[in-house]
DNA sequence: CGCAGGGTTGACATCGGTCAAGGCCAGTGG
DNA sequence: CCACTGGCCTTGACCGATGTCAACCCTGCG
């Protein structure tokens, strides 16, 4: 498939100006590609990576452990992001990358990645790139820190959602997002059983409805206000969904 | 004076190896240095700068308000930070920036920095800084959700020591961080009055003392300890106090 | 001297955590 | 086909960390 990097070009390309060559160059790379089946880790904390890996389909997460078990995710890691960036800072993994469901990764080879940061629109696309995703980081310490339970999984919902319909997952107000309850408490510092008597005080007042992995939000304005959110911060066009896409054979229950 | 740039260069250095013309090219920017008070911002959520800031001393940090007045703040910026490079992907701010000890800020035109971001090994330092910005923001993540607030804390506290002792301001355990309990409790995600008894607790134990803005800490590997404090993340190199280095005449009570 | 901005304290409220028991499937193996 | 199992979701009773409110107290400063 000649298409194997389509998400991570367009990502950079909402960016930066690529050139040809740029784009020729993405296209150049090859790169190995890999299953990863929920819940084991496609990087762990410690760890010295070797290659660059790219989220190609399915859903991941950055997540810490504490001592004593607890445990917090940092980011969901869609289609077109890269993983590990951060060998260019650290050489040993702070932190773990785990599938939360079945995820493709494309594995693209160091020297190479060297390579392509020697051009100064791909560095420059990947600052920005860079830039949202501290945006999105300083939400999730907004949510944390100071929204309450409803507010945050609200907070989450309406971010998650924004970044599928952008790349036009979203049929109806619809979309797979097939985490665990102990998965969300975990990205918002909340209890499995917290949230879940937060998730159904969501369905009783109609935010939300929930199916088999399905998230369905039959009004995004109110949930949007309920959560405060702004959707400017993710720095994504518009865009409704293409329903001539396929859907991505992982996600699905 | 003629080294105004100087942590702007020394944190970029740090990342990636700039040339003599680079150096150049940083040492060339003509900027204002403007001088900002405690408690005013720097810039305001919903701005569109013209300029760039960089933080020349003092200390500010990034914070946002939710409509009913509570406060997070997201970062804390010293000496040598940007604080506006966002501008590069959100046309407005989507976050204020206020000084938390009076400030100097020099102001740096954006086409400058547009030339500036050309140069390879410049955008390169720009985007691993970022990275390490990333990871930091990560640990906020963690301290706000899965920490109590003796943790948070301690952790918080760890990181700003070992930022400052990066750059000289650490003198026999003790540095300046004259930021309210209000201020501190914003950042971490908890009431004043709960930082108030937290200190309380973290003094008794004799973990810190505090005296008129300057925070001591008797014993750095305790606090670690408690913190689960691993300053990897932070891409510091361990440097001591440097004697000869003249104190910041902002910062002192 | 008086004020203002923080720091402290106490009494009490609440959000969210803990523990422990069931319940509900979907997948597996007999 | 059915019983079993392992994940995950739900529920209830109770607990505890942190929030709220409201004084009061310092201390530096005009």
């Amino acid at each position: 498939m000649k298409n194997k990097m389509q998400e991570f070009i367009r990502k950079l390309a909402g960016f930066s100006h690529l050139h040809a060559d740029d784009i020729e160059a993405i296209h150049a790379l090859d790169a190995e590609l890999i299953t990863i089946d929920r819940g084991v880790d496609i990087i762990s904390e410690g760890d010295k990576p070797k290659f660059l890996n790219l989220v190609h389909a399915g859903l991941a997460c950055r997540y810490k452990l504490l001592e004593d078990g607890r445990r917090q995710i940092t980011a969901y890691l869609i289609p077109g992001d890269l993983c590990d960036l951060n060998v260019y800072v650290l050489d040993k993994m702070d932190h773990g990358i785990m599938a939360l469901t079945q995820t493709l990764i494309m594995r693209i080879d160091r020297t190479d990645m060297d390579a392509l940061l020697e051009r100064p629109r791909i560095a420059l696309g990947l600052l920005k790139s860079t830039l949202v995703d501290e945006a999105v980081l300083r939400q999730w310490i907004i949510s944390a820190g100071r929204r309450r339970a409803i507010e945050a999984i609200a907070h989450l919902f309406c971010e998650v959602h924004a970044r599928m319909a952008a790349v036009g997952h979203v049929q109806d107000g619809s979309f797979f997002l097939p985490i665990t309850q102990q998965d969300l408490g975990d990205t918002i510092g909340l209890t499995p059983v917290h949230v879940n008597r937060s998730l159904q005080e969501m369905r009783s007042n109609d935010l939300i409805r929930m199916d088999h992995g399905a998230l369905h939000i039959p009004d995004i304005a109110r949930l949007h206000d309920i959560a405060g959110f702004e959707p400017l911060y993710l720095h994504l066009l518009e865009k409704s969904a293409a329903p001539g896409r396929a859907a991505d054979l992982v996600g699905r229950p």
